[in-house]
Order: structure tokens, then C-alpha cells, then sequence
DNA sequence: CTGAAAGCGCTTACAG
DNA sequence: CTGAAAGCGCTTACAG
């Protein structure tokens, strides 16, 4: 038999009252009282019904996370660092998946109105337009997270694409390339041209410019990395250095140049993008871009929580810095 | 203002019980009323409050899953088969990270007492022994569900690894390897001893023995790979095959005979076990032990919601088979 | 076939 | 400093 508050009263010959008072820490309470209340708690081992406490207050200590799906292999750190704050301010995390599709959607929509949850980490959120409205108008506090979907209706927290892109044409410049090749992440994703209008910047600021033909689109997959690379050693210009917009990609990059017999770094430099765990374990181990998203998660479950807490809504998106980890995809020199 | 079955009642002219009864089909409503009822609750988008629905039936309809961390790179898969089978029940996943330590055991803890979820699903339960008593006490359902940790209390759902373990070893003496060294996981974790045993096994039906001096105990991560493999090139005996007890391990093994200038498969074959998405692109890519990852979150979350649904627990662990899969560091004819 | 009432386990004015 | 009562939004005997 559950220990309820009335037991605790009963016990320690008070109100349910004023058992409620002590738990929540309400001053106006007899130290005496306080302390006898309190020993019965610890005798018990009671521990408040959330959802009682709940229903009283109206607030369920809860926030939702709706991810993509669980299995992209930047996800994990972006869930730890969401999953490190919430609890740590003692709220639950209720993970969603739009994995299944719109069914999925569904039965997470019908959680949204069932009030389980106080607020919502949106990763990447698919189909945005109709639900995202939909989530506006129920008032639901919301925070997204991502780099692929940005919505100027909600906040939201991403990495510094532009600068990312920036960063990966300077290193691959300085260690000598000049024939630059891309792979990029479908035109869609909103990163896609932040990456490719900093790589372009630096490039240009180098006084170079990038041949057209040496973009190619990809789909964040390693085999349409291989495919883009097949193709350009197939039929196009020359090159000595392939950015890839995500790892995923750069190791499709790394298996098709080493499929066709070229080297790496020595023919051909590759830089990815994500630092996902794979990257050091290619051979070479991946040049790549860090996305920070352990900090990502972290930043928006913050603003989440600091929202749910009475705060106001920061104005722009919140724009976290990548970050250069050079590894043996581009220079001997790595220190492996 | 959010709609509440006494507004619905209203709208519909009926009582809160005939609206409670046609939202839970129950029998015994008149057709023109349960048509009316239905109407109105259409109109307003009448979702019923699940804290409320919870408090009144004592059930949440929410499962909790406790897990070591967000970043194993296993983890995905396992957490994708768990939200497929939660999610399409109409249940909430609620996640909890030992990650941070004794302070999120606490947290996690006080959800259990708030009866927070109906159910728990235990992904390798760090500090098994004084933790999972208590559970056992409170009369949660539990599942277990990994290879690490066994507890004859609950029902558990793993992996076949003794077989496994047998399977990579018939593979590597089938491409003609004899002299096998393994890097184990630690001694600690309960499938280290079966996948030693398993390979022991198939290695003495083929009428060899193995030497003791090239087993080395790793601990699940590359660079325990990458330090066994050199210490035996530096002070061991010969080996032309190298078992890893999970693909990290492995991966670090290949790294180090790459380091030292061994080819692979060449000199030396490897073999993993998991098959986590790093596996498909090491160079060259690694042949694993593949551990049905999704099919084992799916089935510890099938028998967590039987449990709830009243069906007795299963009475031994439910082990499922791993499979081979052959990719270049053991062969050159990979297909790859 | 339908409704009034009690109850789930809390919190929160309101009185004293 | 403390308690009785109402209320959060549902479900479920119990009566009719």
C-alpha cells in the first residue's frame, strides 16, 4: 500500500495541509511541527505522486523531446547534453520519435494536447509547416534544436555554420590545396548553404574561386559520398581536397577514393563535418569540423527550463561556434 | 482556456460519465448520444488530460528507461526498437541517464517512488546490486535488457554470445587463420566469459587449442584495442587473427597492425562484435558479430507492456541470435 | 441507457 | 501557525 500525503498526516497528527506546506518548503510552519513532519516523511519514505501534483498544480515537471529518430550518429551527445540539464533540474524527459511517420507524429500530437509535458525540444523537426503551427497556437513553450530546420517563430539553437564552412576552406588552403571539391548536404537543409557560402567566403578571401563543377549535392549518407566522388574522378575536373558537410559523407568521400586508388592526405585532403565518434576511426582518421552538440542540447534544454520558469523568450537563434579538429584526412602531421 | 470533459458534458448535454464512457467505448451508450458526444468532442479537439486520466485510473501509461549514457554508439538502435514498440502502444518513454552519477540515481529513484511510470526498462544497470533491490521491492515491472549485467530477479533480454563468440571463431579458422588471439571486454561484465567460451568452444571442435598467453582483457574502447595489440606484437607469441569483444576494441586493433605496418586481412584478419555503424567504415571495414540491437529494445519493451497488460513474467532471459557479417578485415571478397 | 456522487492524491485560497 | 474545504480533470461503483 502506497504511503499517500494523508497518511503522513495522520502519522504526524497534522493536515494534509500542512504536511503539503513542509514538503513544499512554505515558511509560517512550527519548527517543531516542521521537524515531527518531517520524521515521518523519512519513517515512510513517502515521496509526492507526480501526478497528483500534477493535476493539483497544473504542471507536469516534464519536457518532451521529439527527435528525428534515434539512430543519426550526432544525436547521442545532443541527447546526453539536453538529458544532462532537465534532470538536473529535476525534470523528466518524455522522448518522442517521428521515426515511424505521420502515425508517430500523431501519437506525439496527442501528447502535446493531453498536457504531458510543460515544454518541448523539437531535434530537427520533420514536416515543419503544418505542425509547427499548430504547436505556436497551443501555446506550448518550444525550443528547436538543429542546424537543418529553423522556424522564426520559435527560438532555437544551432552551430555556426558559415564560420564552420569558413574554417574548413582556410585549412585546406593552408596546407596547400587549391583544386577544392564539395560534398554537400541536400539544398533543403537550411546548414547546406551556410556551409557552403563560408567555405566560398574564404575561399574567395584567398583570392581564389570555387569551380561549380566541383560541388556536388549529397544526402548526409556515406554512400552518397562515394557516388559524388565516383562521379567527379569519372567525369570531372580535377581536385586535391573534398569538404564534406557531414562525416557520414566524408567517409563515403574516404572509401571511394581509397576504392580507386588514391591516397589520403597524399592525393586528396578530406575535411568532414559533425566530429561524430566514427571520424577518428577512419583510416585516416578524419579532418572534420566539431559541431558542439553536447552544448547544443544543453543550451536549449536551458532556455527550455529558463522559459518554463517564467523567463522570456531570447530574441534571435542562439549560434554556437564550431570548432577545427585536425586529424590524418589532411596532414601526416596529426600526432596520431 | 483548455477544453475539459465538463465542457464537453455540457456542449453535449450529457453527464461527465456518459462523455467518460464514450471516450472509453464502453458499452451500454445509446447510439444518437455516443454520435452527439463524439461530435462535440471533434469540434473542440477534446484531447483528456493524461495527468488527470492517471491520477483517476492509478496508471500513467508511460514506461521509464534507465540507460548508462546517451553516447554508447549501441545505444541507438536498442533505444530505436524500445520507443517503436512504446510509441505504437500509445505509451510515453520516459529517459533517465545514470550518466551523471549518484545524484541521477537519486533523481531517478524519486521517479520511481512518484510512480512516475508503470513499468522500466533497465539498459545495463550501472551499480546493479543495491539499486535494483529496492525496485525489485517496490514491485515495478522490470526488464533488463543488454549483456553486461544478468540478475536472476528480472526478466532480461540479451544477446546469444556464447554463440556468437563460437561464430567468429569457426569464421576465422574457416579462412584458414589458427593463430588466434582475442581481445576480451572486462572480466566483470557477464558476456565477456560467454564470448571467451564460445569461441573456446568452436576453437577445440576443430581439434586446436588456444593460447593463453593472446587473450588480453580490453575494456570496451579502441585505445584498450589499439594498447593490447601492441603489447602482443611487442612481447607476445605470433597470432594471425585478432577476436575483439566489441567493435570499438576492434577498431583500435586495427588502428595499431595499421600503425605498425601489418596489412589486414592480409597478415592478420579481425573481427569485431556488435556491428555498431562505425564497423561498416573502418578501413578496411570490419567483419562483426552482429547483436540484433534493435530487436533487443524491441523485445524487453514487448515484455515490459505484456507485464503491464497482466501477462506473467517470462521465466528464464530471452537470448536472441547474433549473426555474422563478413566484410573486409577478414576477406578480401567482401562484395564491398 | 444515464447521472449524481465519491474518489484518485495533491495544492491553494480562505478563515481563524 | 494551522485546518476545513474546494478544486485540479478524470473514472468508477452505485442507483435508477
Amino acid at each position: 500500500m502506497r504511503v499517500t500525503i494523508a497518511e503522513v498526516a495522520r502519522r504526524a497528527r497534522v493536515s494534509k495541509t500542512t504536511v503539503s506546506r513542509v514538503l513544499n518548503n512554505k515558511a509560517d510552519v512550527d519548527a517543531a511541527t516542521a521537524v515531527r513532519v518531517r520524521e515521518v516523511i523519512a519513517a515512510t519514505g513517502y515521496i509526492p505522486s507526480a501526478g497528483a501534483v500534477g493535476l493539483a498544480r497544473g504542471v507536469t515537471r516534464t519536457v518532451g523531446m521529439l527527435v528525428p529518430g534515434l539512430t543519426p550518429p550526432w544525436l547521442g551527445e545532443l541527447l546526453q547534453g539536453a538529458a544532462d540539464v532537465v534532470e538536473s533540474k529535476g525534470y523528466g524527459l518524455l522522448l518522442s520519435t517521428a521515426h515511424r511517420g505521420a502515425a508517430a507524429l500523431d501519437e506525439f500530437s496527442r501528447r502535446v494536447s493531453a498536457k504531458a509535458f510543460d515544454g518541448l525540444l523539437l531535434v530537427e523537426p520533420p514536416d515543419a509547416l503544418r505542425h509547427l503551427r499548430v504547436l505556436h497556437d497551443s501555446g506550448l513553450p518550444v525550443v528547436l534544436v538543429g542546424d537543418r530546420v529553423r522556424h522564426p517563430a520559435f527560438p532555437s539553437v544551432g552551430a555556426d555554420n558559415r564560420q564552420g564552412g569558413a574554417a574548413a576552406a582556410r585549412h585546406l588552403l593552408g596546407t596547400g590545396r587549391t583544386r577544392l571539391a564539395t560534398v554537400t548536404g541536400p539544398r533543403a537543409a537550411g546548414c547546406t548553404a551556410d556551409r557552403l557560402n563560408g567555405f566560398n567566403d574564404a575561399v574567395r578571401a584567398a583570392g581564389l574561386t570555387l569551380d561549380p563543377r566541383l560541388i556536388i549535392e549529397g544526402e548526409w549518407t556515406s554512400e552518397s559520398g562515394e557516388a559524388a566522388i565516383r562521379q567527379l574522378l569519372a567525369s570531372g575536373p580535377a581536385f586535391d581536397a573534398v569538404f564534406a558537410h557531414d562525416d557520414l559523407t566524408a567517409a563515403g568521400v574516404l572509401a571511394a577514393l581509397h576504392a580507386t586508388g588514391r591516397s589520403v592526405p597524399g592525393d586528396v585532403a578530406v575535411v568532414g563535418f559533425d566530429d561524430i565518434p566514427l571520424a577518428a576511426h577512419t583510416q585516416p582518421p578524419l579532418t572534420t569540423i566539431r559541431r558542439p552538440l553536447r552544448d547544443m542540447g544543453a543550451a536549449a534544454a536551458q532556455q527550455l527550463l529558463a522559459r518554463l520558469g517564467g523567463a522570456a523568450p531570447p530574441e534571435g537563434p542562439t549560434i554556437l561556434p564550431t570548432s577545427l579538429v585536425v586529424r590524418g584526412s589532411t596532414t601526416v602531421h596529426d600526432g596520431h
